[in-house]
Order: C-alpha cells, then sequence, then structure tokens
DNA sequence: CGGTAAGCGAGACGGTACGTCTTGTCTTATT
DNA sequence: AATAAGACAAGACGTACCGTCTCGCTTACCG
C-alpha cells in the first residue's frame, strides 16, 4: 500500500547501494570493532560516497542498527522439550553457540554504542534485544502456565539470563560456552523449583 | 622501599597535576559520557598540558580506570544478617541505592571502553569488578557454609547478579531500584533454598 | 533557418525555463558574485532541475555569459560630437554611468571566470568585449579619418581605455567615476594631439 | 625587538612547513591555475596536514599571496635614461620579458581571487601592485621634475599602463610582448608631449 | 487521434574539497 | 626530569557542490 501510494518520484534509491553499506559496515564492526568502524570506511569498504551514507544514516550506529536488523529478526528457534529445564539449556547452549568470534565482536560494538549514548540504547532494545526477550519468554510463559514459574519471575529471570551473557561478553569474566549455558540454565531451573 | 631506592633526580613529578587530571576526567566522564570525554577535554579541565597527560597514561580509558580505582578500592560494607536472604537484599539495596545519576553514566562510560577494547576490559575486571565480585564472594561463601548454596553455583549468581545490574545498567531494560534489588535477591535466594 | 530545419520532434525545450535560469544566474552574480553562482543555486532559484541546466549549458561561465549576451548586445550609443575629445568623454562618462554597483558585481564576477579559465576569457572576449570594443573603435576611426590619430594607435588605445577601466574594476586602484573618465579622455585626447 | 619580546612559548613555527607551502602553492597555481589551487592540495604536495594549513593561513587566497610577497618585493629595476621615452619603453619591455607562461597563470589566478573579493583585491594592491606601481611612478616622477609630464596625469598613466598590462593578461586580448611594450611606451610617451 | 520522442522535475549517486576537531607525538623554554 | 605551551602529521567528521544518472510525467509533432 504505502509502497504504491508514494509513487516514487526521482530517481529511486539504490539497492546495491543500500545493501554494500549495511554489509561494510557489519563486515568492519566485525573485524576492526568500534575503532574500525567509521563513516568514512564504511562509504569507502561499500564503494559509495559519504554523501549517500550521510543521505540514509545519521551516524554510524544507525548504520550498525540497520544493518544488524536482519539478524535481530530472524527467527530464533524457541524449543519446547516439555520441560522448562530442558527448553532452557536448549536456548542458552543455541545461544552460546551462535557466539563465533566475529558475532562477539559485533555484539561488543553495539553494546558500547549502546552504553555511550542513551538514544543508541533504546534503538538496540527496540530492534534487536527485544526479539531474544520475546523467544525466551515465550519459553517462560509455557513454564508458567505448568506452574514451574510464577509470573512475575519472568521479567527477573529474563534480564538474569540475558545479563549474564552480555556481561561475559563485554567484560570477559568467563567463556561463552556449554559450560556457562548449562549452569546458567540449571540455576534458572532450581530458582523455578520453588 | 621503591620511592627511596628510586632517588629522582629532575623535577619531581607535579602531584596536583595528577590529581586535577583524575579529578577532571571523572566529571567530564559523569557529565558528559564517552563523547565529552577527550584527552584534549581532560587536560583542558585539569589546567595541564597533553604532553603531562601522555606521559603517565596512555589513553582516556587509562586515566579513567586510574580515576576510578579510588572509588573501585572504596571499602565496599559486607552485610552479615545471618541469612543469605537477609544479605543479598542489603547488598543489592546498597548497590542500587549507590547508582545515583553521574555514577551511572560515568558506568555506562566505563562499559562503553570495555565493550570497546578487550584490554581496557581486562582492566575494568581487576581494578574494578574484582572488588564488587570479592564483596558478593563473601556472602556467597558464608552461605555456602551453611549449606545454603553449592559452591560451584556461586560463580555463576556472581555472573547472573552483576550481569543483571550491568544489562539494565547499558540498556536500560529497566529501573535499577528496590523493587529491582529485592527481585533479584528474591529471585536467588529461592534458586538457592534447593 | 536553423530552426525550421531542425523540425523538433518530441517536447519543445520551455522558454519559461531558459529565460528563468538566465535571470537567476544574474540576479545571483550581482548580489553574492563568485561565491554565490553555483549551479546548484542558479537551479534552484530558477526552480528548475539540474539536468534541465546542465543539458544547455556546461558551466556557470557558461549560463553567465548567456545571460549577458543581452546586455552585450544592447546598442551602445556611439557618439558623435565632431571632435575625437568630445566623443572619447561621452563615451568613458557613459560608461562610467552604467556602473551601478549590482553591475560591477556582475563584471567582477565575469572577469574572475576569464582570468581562471581562458576558453572563458576567449567567450567573454567574442561575445561581450567584442560589442565594447568596435563602439569605441568607430570614434576612433572617425577621428583617424580626421587625422587626429594613427591607425596603428587605435589597438593601443582601446586596450588603454578598456584595460584602465577593468583594473579599477578588478583591483579597485580607484573610482570609476566622472573624474576617472575624464582623465582617462583627456590622456588619450592628449596623446593623440601629437 | 618584537621577535625578542614574544620569548616562543612551546614548539616553534616549522619553517621548513611554512616554506613547502608556501612554494607548494605558488606550484600548483602556476601549473593548474585557480582550478588546482586547493587547499587540500597545497597540503598534500607540502607533505603537511590540513591542520597547520588552516593554522595560519584562512584561505587559499591568503596563502597565494603570501606566497607571492617575495615575488612581489623582489627589487624591480627602475630605469634611468634620462628620458621618459626610454624609461617607459625598458620597463614595459623588462615587464613583458618577466611574463613566461607559469608568471602569467599565476597572475591569472591571482586576478581571479581579487575579482571575486574584494578583501583580496585590497591585499593585491597592498601586497602585490604597490611595489609595481611605486617603480613605476618614480619613472614618472622624473619625468614630472623635467616637464614631460604633469603631476595630475601620473596616476591615470599609471592605470593606463597596468590596466594594459592585465587587460591582456585575463582576457588574452592580444600578445604582452615587445610590440606590446613599445606601443604602450610610445602612447604615453606621446601623450606626455603635449 | 494515438504513438513517439524529446524536455523536464525530482532527486539519488560517486566524487572532491571544505573547514573543524581530536589524536598522539614533537620541540621549545621554564621550573 | 617534569612541566606548560603549543606546533605538527594524520585522518575522521559532517556539509556543500559538482556533474551524471534514472525515473515518471508532460508536451508537442507526425503518421
Amino acid at each position: 500500500m504505502e509502497a504504491e501510494q508514494r509513487r516514487s518520484v526521482g530517481r529511486p534509491r539504490s539497492e546495491d547501494a543500500r545493501r554494500a553499506i549495511l554489509a561494510g559496515a557489519l563486515e568492519l564492526a566485525s573485524e576492526h570493532g568500534t575503532e574500525g568502524l567509521t563513516m568514512e570506511g564504511i562509504a569507502k569498504r561499500a564503494g559509495v560516497s559519504k554523501e549517500t551514507l550521510y543521505r540514509w544514516w545519521r551516524s554510524k550506529a544507525d548504520v550498525l542498527l540497520d544493518a544488524l536488523t536482519d539478524l535481530g529478526e530472524r527467527a530464533i528457534p524457541v524449543p519446547d522439550s516439555g520441560t522448562l529445564s530442558g527448553d532452557l539449556r536448549a536456548f542458552t547452549r543455541a545461544t552460546a553457540r551462535a557466539l563465533d568470534p566475529s558475532t562477539r565482536q559485533l555484539l561488543r560494538t553495539l553494546a558500547a554504542a549502546a552504553a555511550a549514548d542513551g538514544a543508541v540504547a533504546e534503538q538496540v532494545r527496540e530492534k534487536f534485544l527485544r526479539h531474544r526477550r520475546a523467544a525466551l519468554a515465550t519459553v517462560l510463559d509455557r513454564a508458567a502456565h505448568r506452574h514451574e514459574l510464577s509470573d512475575q519471575q519472568i521479567s527477573t529471570v529474563l534480564d538474569l539470563v540475558f545479563g549474564s551473557l552480555w556481561y561475559r561478553l563485554i567484560f570477559v569474566t568467563g567463556p561463552l560456552d556449554r559450560a556457562w549455558a548449562d549452569a546458567v540454565a540449571d540455576a534458572i531451573t532450581t530458582m523455578a523449583r520453588d
């Protein structure tokens, strides 16, 4: 509807440029982190003029967020083993498995941007964290229906699980491996068992 | 010993400059966050030349960490109410109480620096996080002795509690108030009750 | 001829656009000089797309010259008082009188373009200077017929008179007023009197 | 005096950088004219940062003028043959001889800058034209003492001679060679002869 | 009278230069 | 030897025009 109503006037936006920019931003953030992520660098990597970059995005955080949206909206598998314990383990293990080095660098860059600027933090919440939280919330809701967990606990558990994850990611207080996944899942399960 | 052996030749280091720099860095980080924290700005605020700044510190993160060391080493009260539940509540509540707006800005700036650079993350861990973890670890150790908690759970609980804290601080997923303090304390207590 | 041979197919060129562009260019050059004369600005002022501008003119100098053609081809009154002295005074005085502030700005802009680019200089010569030189040459030719002046001197005198004019216009070494007009006319007259 | 009072504090200005910048500006202006003279290009050619450039000069016109000052202050030989005719010929011929292609390009660039900006025009007058006018004025003064010329005519003659020169330089209405030099010198001489 | 083709507006695009800012290093004279 | 003062090379910032491009719409003519 929107697209049809907004009959395009003028040269249409280049989809190639858009893709190259978002891909370039992801690459730079993955490879060189916050330091390597500059508007100048993104433009160069994408073979695009700065003008074009600034026409569509206000800042590098804006570009990065847009680039991560796909990744953010990618369907997150919601395990359903019938027990909270099983579901939690499946979720945390899958999460740990997804964290290859370049993804970690990417997420650290994102965290740095969020920590540096409240407006970015809000965007990260809306465009990125929300989907992950929703996936885990589904699991927890089911557990609540089975009376394995109280409703009030759900949001606290969300913070505990994701908090632990980002905390380790940012400050590297320990590995984010299968051992971590199981420890967190077990801790929450124990907590839920009353 | 060290000081006496290193018989100083030439002009001694200015203690005034050192203090002014660390104080200035804290102010700038508290007031304007990552954006406002520049080596240039710190030097100006402290009435000191950039040369002096770079002679003693390599980067702004280095200055900030040094400035935060006092704050980091300030004795953290370790509650002892006789129960894990009481101690946890006391700890989380005290923590929440300490988080006035400027401290939050400061900690967010610190988190941004750590997320951006692994070397900084390590320093933050060693010089800052360690003390807080040690304080909470003392509480948890006591609980372990009373068999309220298993030894393996301790490090997981540390991550859960501090993870939740920094997660909220960075992404602002919710307030860090008394309600948060109690919810986290209760969750951990429930978990420990087997 | 040309127009009839080139039987137009398709939409005819917009005369409105052409006029608006030339008028806009003159205005911008008069008001803001070289600085304010940009293709972007001309298009905007004329309410025309850059495409249209570039379709018909290659550069701003091109537009400006075209815009000045009317002014260049406007009949320049050739005085005929019967004496070289009278004719010269009439010519230089009329010239000085025509130089209101916005015209000066315009001519300075033209001079800047000519000085910056030899191709533009040639165009200025052909489309603009030629007419003025022809007018003065007529006066001088008559004087030569009356033996007030030798034929070889004519081109030198042209350069002296117009040189003095542009020199003052560009470098502002003095006013271009009636005093100047008379001084130049008298100097040339004296020279011609052998 | 000045230099001794202004005891330098801080790192002294780099004389190498200054020279490289002025030389680079001259080269660029001589080789590529107005088009090729950019602050970015000067910095690059001089192996200097833009910061340094902007620290000492506000604009390219400012740099160019500074670069031309040496050339402007270079002693201009004042001929003294005893007759106005001889002196004038010597002066105009020497001037024409000095105008090699790269100098012409340079002067055209200067004229473009002056025509484009009144403030630059004033600077050009003060720092550049003044010396040339003074040299010719000396010759004319001598002629006035010999009663070959009236005092009032002097400034007019200055404008006529230099006007003719710059007019040909900018608009290329004819060559600036020995023939031009003699024609102008003769015209002025004739004029002076009453 | 409907097809065809150039003109036109809108505006995106890759570039280049602008003038400013911060970084980390350096070179002085002073303390 | 440490300091303040401040110059320096490097390079990113965000903006402005450049000249080109790609659309869809308009306006004639020509068959």
